[in-house]
DNA sequence: GGCATAGTGGCACATTGTGCCAGAGTGACA
DNA sequence: TGTCACTCTGGCACAATGTGCCACTATGCC
């Protein structure tokens, strides 16, 4: 992608912030978020309490670096597709890309991820954290998503659009994380992703089945 | 719906919860949710700061009854639905039912909806409140329709129809409640939603139509 | 009327998050 | 190498959030 022009500080501070996310993570994790004071993540980060607060603006928000890296990515890609590609085949392969980890970095990213979204699915305020991120995202993929859709869509399929991915994205990390099964297993992954953003696009095939009692 | 052997301390209790609800969302849209401390909602409201937290874990959280209302009886509506009857016009029935308020009351109520939620466009913390209210009726919205999907249909579908159901509503809410000219007509309001919910249903169609540059 | 129960208010307190200032490290330039 | 500007860091004070605890009051039931 882009080059590495981080100066001394510059890596320090993303190491820092990582140190910090990871900690908050792990601690969170093991306790629970409101059992977890700033203080103590400030401390085994090796860092002040008010050096903490620069780097998050709440507590909670420690944690969000390690959920918003594939989002990120993901964005990234949507924004360099080709316009003249269609844009349900660009969202499905970059959905496809940002769920098949390609370096060993990339691997430890997502099993953060799902380590922690595992964890959130029995801690509110965690919870809290997850779903901002998801509707930054939503807001984020409208305006990477504007440039290349086709000439006369209007704003409310837009919206439909970036919700649909989002939404698509979202679940198959959902459900993927509450089983421990499957917590570990990128394929399986990137498959239910794409089987519920095909559906999306596709309609929801459920008009000719009612249930019969 | 159902009847209302509301006794006295009930009743009171109702009310002072939606005073306490309004009186939030008045100062929130007013000066932003951050500039207004706890205890002031509760002065005004005519109640303590230790009674304020009784009714409400969180100073945002005051004004969550505002946008949980319409979900809470859209809720109640689909888990009332024939299980003889498809899922998806039993969706379209409600959903349609749910943005035609039919008493005053429910006007009222709709109005507050908007109103707050135009004051949240402009006001993150008001965001966090929505998207939590959102997040929460989507996992609701799962339970009552599980018991009307078809037999067969698998996890996964399940949580995509919800989510594009509770996104098809909340995206229609957010449009509306952008515009200044279009916040109080609920008309446009509910047609927008159906339409939203058929696009899901029927398949985003985007397919046959690449960008030409 | 009298009693059990539940809502209310006041107080103390840990924790969160921010403004402010002083010290320490980095990078540029002579 | 020295010094100067700049930014990151840490400590302190402080307003505000949210909770546990206890006493007080009103409701509902006999």
């Amino acid at each position: 992608m882009d080059a590495e022009p981080l100066s001394l500080t510059e890596r320090r501070k993303r190491d820092t912030q990582l140190e910090i996310a990871r900690t908050a993570a792990r601690l969170f994790a093991d306790r629970g978020a409101d059992a977890v004071t700033a203080e103590e993540i400030a401390r085994q980060a090796g860092v002040a309490v008010r050096t903490f607060y620069r780097y998050f603006s709440t507590k909670e928000d420690a944690v969000a670096p390690l959920l918003t890296v594939g989002a990120d990515q993901w964005h990234a890609l949507v924004a360099a597709a080709d316009p003249a590609e269609n844009v349900v085949i660009a969202l499905e392969r970059t959905i496809s890309a940002v769920l098949t980890p390609r370096t060993e970095d990339e691997l430890e990213g997502l099993r953060w991820t799902l380590g922690l979204l595992h964890a959130s699915t029995s801690d509110v305020a965690l919870q809290h954290v997850w779903h901002r991120v998801n509707s930054d995202s939503e807001v984020q993929l409208r305006s990477v998503l504007a440039p290349i859709m086709p000439r006369e869509t209007d704003s409310l399929t837009l919206r439909l659009l970036a919700a649909a991915s989002a939404s698509a994205l979202r679940i198959a990390l959902e459900a993927s994380a509450e089983s421990d099964r499957e917590m570990h297993d990128p394929d399986l992954l990137a498959s239910r992703a794409l089987s519920a953003f095909r559906q999306f696009t596709s309609g929801l095939d459920l008009a000719a089945n009612p249930r019969t009692n």
